[in-house]
DNA sequence: GATAGGTGAATGGTATGACCATACTAAAGC
DNA sequence: GCTTTAGTATGGTCATACCATTCACCTATC
């Protein structure tokens, strides 16, 4: 025997329900205008409040747009793409990173970088990779100032997660870099206190290694790649910060010797 | 000059923002209950819809638990998990996947169960081992019946994303999973016709790669994985729908036969 | 004394009606 | 023809009233 719910007590909820099943079966399209609230009201038989609550909620869900004025409310485009960058907004402000949270994003930025080089020796054209290179003398342009490099740096990876010509990519990209990225950019100094050089030459094997287009030295460059820019995260939150910080920088000359 | 935004017309919007920073800021803490609706009317002094509609918005975005009764609303646990619980449940329902999605999902599934597997083989204890053992002989007990098998071997995956520990991994891993799963479980007959010998097979080989700690052989054996699962997507969303599915189950012979 | 059941107070959910601020529209004035 | 102005429909807000649910407390019964 299975029962079943028997009703829905919030009407706000069961409006938002039939609206947004409107939408998803295509009867209300991207563009299209919703009915006004007051309309909204005798159709369904309830109060303005329940319809305002309703519109809201689908508001925030990021399928509708409300507009103040005559224009009303408008049903946005739904798409991976839409929702995601909403997805990315609300995370960044969310919540507290932790040290583990760190780390484990490296962990899956590695794999996800890595997907994305071989993707991009692929299907990348000639003019974006013309791009990456244009981007590389930019940064050795401003090369003994970490601050000028930086977003430049960012940018590389960014057209690269571009390039792949997959959105999927490209927005788990976005939302693994907004949260470190708010980690890294007030320590620069602290971390690279002898400028760029060394991501510089990382970021020039990576690259060298997709227009080869070999998925093995692919994958060397980007396993180099992960592990020379990976840093313990209790730099960033505390922990044993001072000692995490000089045993990266050590791990650094030591590399430089080699 | 850099002039700043004069005010926020809308007061829900103002509520809702005092509230969430009173919540990141930690004067508010998980499971602290917020004033009643019309306390906080007093407090903001604003009028009651618009402390509704703040809390409904909260409430939507994830962070606070409105009951109805005496419990009144509560600031719910945040941080990345619950976060990403709620873009999954919302994320299944969201958008119609296309043909384009199902492949980029598919591109990136591959390089996600990648560092899965490779995390896996670093980070399992010998309980979740077995259990992966386990799973693989219920496989094998539903032989022909790719309807038993098919939730088997997906679990099979979510334990493989669980056993690594990290819980980006195992959260990313879900989303991109329930969009495919969406697509696969109606079309199970038609795309694996002779049975789930095959699949139970590569899963073995995963499993035994993992076992060997050797990254190359994981590495290798995923390619394998990934390269045998993968399906024209148009099988699933139209198209050349009949052809593309033929051309798949020839694949899948010619494979056999070598 | 322990348990079952009732009672009330506080809460969120809904309805109504009023008014405001905004944005577009169309008529009026130049 | 252009600018200005008044009108109108919309979402945003407030106030009030009432309903439904929940929980805590009290009472009555065993």
């Amino acid at each position: 025997m299975s029962f079943k719910q028997i009703k829905k007590t919030r009407i706000y909820e069961e409006v938002a329900d039939q609206i947004q099943k409107a939408i998803f079966d295509g009867e209300l399209n991207h563009g299209d205008s919703l009915p006004s609230e007051r309309e909204l009201c005798k159709v369904f038989g309830v109060g303005r409040q329940a319809i305002r609550e309703a519109l809201r909620t689908l508001s925030v869900m990021g399928l509708i747009e409300i507009n103040p004025g005559i224009k009303g409310s408008v049903v946005k485009e739904v798409g991976i793409t839409q929702y995601m960058e909403a997805v990315r907004e609300h995370l960044s402000l969310l919540f507290k990173v932790g040290e583990e949270t760190i780390l484990e994003i490296m962990e899956v930025r590695k794999y996800i970088e890595l997907g994305i080089s071989q993707l991009v020796a692929q299907n990348a054209d000639e003019a974006e990779i013309d791009d990456l290179e244009y981007l590389i003398g930019e940064m050795e342009a401003c090369n003994h100032d970490i601050h000028a490099y930086f977003p430049l740096g960012v940018e590389f990876h960014r057209k690269l997660a571009m390039a792949t010509k997959n959105q999927v990519f490209y927005l788990i990209w976005n939302i693994l870099y907004d949260i470190l990225l708010k980690g890294y950019t007030p320590i620069l100094d602290e971390l690279f206190p002898d400028g760029p050089s060394r991501l510089i030459k990382l970021n020039k094997d990576v690259l060298k290694a997709i227009k080869s287009k070999d998925p093995k030295k692919i994958d060397r460059a980007m396993e180099n790649h992960a592990e020379k820019e990976k840093f313990d995260p209790r730099i960033l939150v505390g922990g044993n910060r001072e000692r995490a910080l000089s045993r990266f920088q050590n791990n650094i000359k030591k590399e430089e010797k080699s």
